[in-house]
DNA sequence: CTCAATAATTTCCTTCGTCAAGTATTGATT
DNA sequence: AATCAATACTTGACGAAGGAAATTATTGAG
């Protein structure tokens, strides 16, 4: 796990963890917390804060009755140690440097002539060092990369099994990316990356289960289930874009009708707002404008298409019923114009009291794939 | 948890629940599958003999090289402790006497005029001496009932927090349950204790994850992920029956429409049946007796249903991935109707390798319900 | 200035499980 | 038959981890 220690108790880590993903938090309550005597927790604090990872706030203003002393709250030092993330598509590496809190540090990335596996690890070793040569040098302190790749991946001997986008097969990603950075790699599904992120330092904290689902080329979705991501028996989970909403729907080309990614795929919309405004040459970003300009026609695909991810959503909820659910991804970008009709075609769909989920529907800011392959390689420390 | 011992070591309830799922198994193969030293498996084994709990069985038939001391298997002692489980409905008790195993010893049932609570606890008790009482007196080697009830249950309180059929409200069900019988009483949703029999006896045995799909008047799932039962944080979990597969579908009970129990459940498949063949009177059982004589329409309106059923089936394996799935119920008396459609509706919209998880569909046996109350209790006994 | 309340620590102790060595029981080899 | 290798199981010493209870620390209230 650390640097120093090799094997480390539970009790530190169940610590570290929690100190890690619900902030400052005092002894006791961390006893509390974890069902441990406060004396375990003090001893299992020592050593994380003797090598710098955990640091004693200062007390601060009373809550309770008044009486007593005050805590003296245990914080991360977010500093102690650096991350690099790179999340890896057809065309481009985008990359971050991210604390101990995933807090984005720096970023940068580089585009890719092709998905060429010896180009884009040469590109990937070029993009470390410049990340971890600028000005504030984290170099020093960084032993660890995480990487995105979407596709099938297992992330414990780092094999990239199948990349459709990358044209990738059983690759050992993690041995070639750790030969040519020299750090320790973790690989994983961009996806599932972006649900850890989420888990432990986006909305997702402290729920026992919840939902991440992208909307993009692709609809996909991250799951976490009594507190960890489900990964699939076959090698398949959170595939909410082949959910069928529709039997009398568009063909897909997973070879089903009516799949939600069908009615609410980038491809998908752009054939639809095509078709609706009759004019062929439409793309993405037109369909858009013209929707926010009020077409009539293409609003309705739109609509169409916030309904199916929302009756995907609710077939989640139904099944599984997540604390909550985070809607992201870059389709998102023409969020307004989705919003809405996620959250009717969610409503309707959802039974009882799994309409009660929370929702959050927003955009995926820019490098946020990255810093979920940075948050991968920080949990690879805390497993390790 | 055992009658003698109160605190139990966490080794001894994994050697005990693995004897139990997994059938004879010598300690050096306990040790290998719960990552303990064969030193710890054999001092955790000890109590249990003593107790009564597990017996050696005799060396079997060598299978490796062929030298070496001949492995003792672990036996689970059946008939150490008997387990009560009924199934509560409308309008019957449906009472079992099982061993440790879940083996069915003697059954019994009893109708109800009402759900009246009164009335149906009265009944409880006259089922479970019924029971206890039989020639073979299990009461002597009888401490735990069961109780499986269709909605809202709280298990870890035992109240009934809302039961559409019965018509409770907040009912402390344990309680009264144990005031009359005198037994410790587990009250469970009655899916999620069919899942838990088949999860631990029945075909989910050792799998990681595992679903369960009840077809009857109402379409039901009960999910493990992660080896544990997926409750829901919202009290919602496996509700398969309200996945919208059609937008243009039916009006569901729910409020939506296209619902996979709107197209499947035993009501819609009799209004179907009764419009397919232009008879109003017509009833479930007329219309398996019409489809199975060749009646094209009214068969249409089972393979609609079948396929209805496939494609849910096929949004939990995309989702969750589980390693197999069960298909069940009291709907499936008319089994050889809908299995074809529901391969077919499945494999049509199950996604990649989601595909390739076995589906066994087959009949609910008589008492099944109960049983599965019965394992419920036989949980409690390792849990407690 | 004492007391009550709460937080953190210390000391001692129990418990659990490992390690390493030893015993048990077999088939194969000489 | 005697020995040996292989595997299963048992034993006893040991160590690590966490708990209980007493102790120290630090505050506000009376």
């Amino acid at each position: 796990m650390f640097p120093e220690a090799d094997a480390v108790a539970p009790a530190v880590t169940a610590v570290f963890t929690t100190v890690l993903t619900e902030g400052p938090i005092s002894r006791v309550a961390l006893a509390r917390r974890l069902g441990l005597s406060s004396a375990a927790v003090t001893k299992a604090a020592r050593p994380l804060i003797e090598m710098g990872y955990l640091e004693e706030l200062a007390a601060t203003e009373r809550t309770g009755p008044g009486a007593g002393r005050p805590a003296s709250p245990l914080a991360i030092r977010a500093d102690r140690e650096f991350f690099v993330g790179v999340k890896i598509t057809g065309d481009e590496l985008i990359g971050v440097v991210c604390d101990l809190r995933a807090g984005v540090r720096t970023a940068a990335h580089r585009r890719l002539s092709a998905p060429d596996v010896d180009h884009v690890l040469t590109q990937l070793g070029e993009l470390v060092d410049e990340l971890l040569d600028s000005p504030s040098d984290y170099r020093a302190r960084t032993r660890r990369l995480g990487l995105a790749v979407s596709g099938d991946v297992d992330r414990s001997t780092g094999l990239v099994r199948y990349s459709p986008f990358l044209r990738w097969h059983d690759l050992p990603l993690r041995e070639r990316a750790e030969k040519i950075t020299g750090l320790a790699v973790t690989v994983e599904n961009d996806v599932k990356a972006l649900t850890t992120a989420e888990h432990w330092f986006g909305e997702g904290v402290g729920a026992e289960s919840f939902a991440l689902v992208t909307v993009g080329a692709g609809i996909g979705c991250g799951l976490v289930v009594g507190g960890s991501l489900v990964s699939g028996s076959h090698g398949v989970a959170g595939e909410i874009g082949h959910i069928g909403i529709d039997v009398n729907g568009p063909a897909c080309h997973c070879g089903s009708r009516g799949c939600v990614e069908a009615i609410a795929g980038a491809d998908a919309i752009v054939r639809q707002a095509r078709a609706a405004a009759g004019r062929p040459e439409l793309t993405f970003e037109d369909a858009v404008t013209l929707a926010r300009a009020g077409d009539a026609p293409v609003g309705a695909v739109f609509a169409r298409a916030g309904d199916a991810i929302g009756s995907g959503i609710a077939a989640v909820a139904n099944l599984v019923g997540p604390a909550r659910i985070v809607v992201s991804g870059e389709g998102l970008a023409a969020y307004d114009l989705f919003e809405p009709h996620i959250r009717a075609g969610f409503q309707r769909q959802a039974f009882g009291a799994a309409a009660d989920c929370p929702l959050s529907i927003r955009p995926l800011p820019f490098e946020e794939w990255a810093r979920g392959a940075a948050t991968v390689s920080i949990q690879a420390l805390v497993a390790s």
